[in-house]
DNA sequence: ATGGTAGCAAAGCTA
C-alpha cells in the first residue's frame, strides 16, 4: 500500500502533474494539500478516471486538502475536532480499510510572534489533542502533510537555521512537531533514512520559489509522513519525488511517499 | 528591513 503526501499549491494550476504524477508512480493513496478550490470546483472528473475515489475540504482562493484513494472511504471527518471554531480548511481524515489517514495542512505562521504564529501554535495543540484521542485506537494511523516546520538541523540545507527565530525552524515550531513524535507517531522518511544529513542535496520536500532555490540544493524537510506504531511495523519503502519539483510551472513542494505491507 | 516568485483573482493577501 503506497500512500503520498503532496503540497500541489492550486489542484486547478497543477492538474496536469498531478495526472502525470499520479499514472508514473500509482499511489494508493494521495492526501492533497493547498487545493486552493471550492469543493464545487474540485477537477473530480479526471482524477476519478484513474480509478480514484476522492474526498475533499476546500475553500475559496488559500487553503483547502483532499484524500485520493484507489479503495472505498469511509469515517470521513473534515475540520480538526478538537479546533472546531476554526473556518480555515486544513484537516480530512478518512478510514481506508484497516488504516486511518489524515490531509494535514498546518498553518506556515507568518512572522514568529505574528497572530498568524499564534494560530500555528493552537493548531499544533489542537494536532495534539487530537492525535492522543485517534492512538487510543486499535488501527493503523497515517498522518501526512504539510506541517511547515522542520524538525531537526539535518531538515535543512544549513543546519545552523535550526532553532532560530525564523518560520519553519524555530524552537516552539520545532518543539511542537516534536510534541507528536513523543505521542508515539513514528517520522516514516527518517525512520528509513536515518542518516540522511543536509551534506549534498539533502532529504528535502520543499524549496522557496524565489532566488533559485531549488537549483542551489536550499530546500527544507517540512512535509511528513507520521505512523502510529501499528503503521510503523507496516513501513517498507519511502521516498521523496523530487525531480517533480524540476518540472515547469511545478509546486513548490515535491511528493513524499511510503509503503506499507 | 526589504525583496526575491507563484497563485488567486482582480489589489493585495498568503506563502
Amino acid at each position: 500500500m503506497k500512500i503520498a503526501t503532496w503540497n500541489v499549491n492550486s489542484v486547478k494550476a497543477r492538474l496536469e502533474h498531478l495526472l502525470d504524477w499520479l499514472k508514473s508512480e500509482a499511489p494508493d493513496v494521495v492526501l492533497l494539500q493547498e487545493t486552493k478550490c471550492v469543493d464545487e470546483a474540485f477537477p473530480r472528473d479526471p482524477i476519478e478516471d484513474l480509478g480514484y475515489n476522492i474526498a475533499v475540504y476546500g475553500q475559496k482562493s488559500y487553503n483547502g486538502v483532499a484524500i485520493l484513494s484507489k479503495t472505498p472511504l469511509e469515517d470521513v471527518v473534515m475540520g480538526l475536532p478538537t479546533l472546531t471554531d476554526d473556518p480555515q480548511a486544513r484537516y480530512i481524515e478518512a478510514l481506508i480499510g484497516t488504516v486511518r489517514v489524515a490531509s494535514i495542512y498546518v498553518p506556515n505562521g507568518g512572522e514568529i510572534d505574528s497572530d498568524k504564529f499564534n494560530h500555528k501554535m493552537r493548531f499544533y495543540e489542537a494536532l495534539r489533542r487530537h492525535a492522543e484521542n485517534l492512538l487510543t485506537l486499535d488501527e493503523a494511523l497515517v498522518w501526512g502533510g504539510d506541517y511547515n516546520v522542520a524538525p531537526y538541523p539535518w531538515d535543512m540545507h544549513d543546519p545552523a537555521l535550526s532553532g532560530q527565530d525564523r518560520i519553519l525552524c524555530s524552537v516552539r515550531e520545532q518543539e511542537a512537531l516534536r510534541n507528536l513524535f513523543q505521542l508515539g507517531l513514528g517520522d516514516g522518511l527518517r525512520l528509513l533514512y536515518p542518516h540522511t544529513s543536509s551534506q549534498g542535496q539533502g532529504l528535502f520536500s520543499w524549496w522557496d520559489y524565489r532566488q533559485g532555490s531549488f537549483e542551489r540544493h536550499k530546500g527544507f524537510r517540512i512535509d511528513h509522513l507520521l505512523l502510529s506504531s501499528l503503521a510503523c511495523d507496516r513501513l517498507t519503502s519511502g521516498g521523496i519525488d523530487t525531480q517533480v519539483r524540476g518540472w515547469q510551472r511545478a509546486s513548490d513542494h515535491a511528493p513524499v511517499w511510503i509503503t506499507l505491507s
